[in-house]
DNA sequence: GTGACATATCCATGATTGTTGATATGTCCG
DNA sequence: CGGACATATCAACAATCATGGATATGTCAC
């Protein structure tokens, strides 16, 4: 169980960024409960069209949500797979598990 | 399974923030195997000790490590009470799942 | 095609964050 | 006490990020 390759501090660094602003977290926690379109977030949030869009972007270069066109309407949902990654990384680093290869050079 | 109470976003996203830049994702993953000093850090990382001061406080504020004093070195290690609840966060926001009280008032 | 609507992108500005070098604090040893 | 060492804090600057308004793109209904 000592031998799972971690992903590259970088691309961790991309994640918990994506969740690191209190705007993008209540994006996704809507998109916990179901698949939304952009005016719903919207509304319920009550921020403007371009900063939503802006922050949508962010959690989607993160790979944490992807989109689904539907006539003139964008659906955005979670991406299950990203989200499991991120779980799996975040009970990886408990205190003493040490799991995974180490991605820096202290275990000599 | 639909009345656990989610932290704030605010408090999340605080989190989030501080496993949000690589050096300190970097640092996580050396105390995840063990209890180090600055120096080891320091040395492992090879950055400038004010810059790794900085980020150890960022990852400190946030809860994520506590120190401990031993003559002259500090000692970091990290906090596996806020791990835990950052584990369980991140489960509860997979796709359909909704566990806990939406923090956003989408669930009308 | 035109106009209304939904969303994305661009640009400028302000706010927050990270880096560096200098200095301060605290601890040990002689 | 004084000097060496470990770490923290400060101040200035650089870099990144978030915001708002304007504009562009794409889709539908007529």
């Amino acid at each position: 169980m000592t031998s799972v390759t971690r992903p590259e501090p970088a691309r961790v660094a991309t994640w918990f960024h994506a969740l690191s602003d209190e705007t993008r977290v209540q994006i996704v926690e809507m998109l916990s409960h179901k698949e939304r379109c952009v005016c719903e977030l919207e509304q319920v949030l009550g921020i403007a069209q371009s900063r939503l869009s802006f922050h949508i972007k962010v959690l989607k270069d993160a790979g944490l949500i992807s989109d689904r066109r539907e006539g003139r309407w964008m659906f955005y949902g979670l991406e299950r797979e990203t989200l499991d990654q991120i779980a799996a990384y975040t009970k990886s680093v408990k205190p003493g598990k040490h799991a995974g290869s180490c991605a820096v050079a202290c275990c000599d």
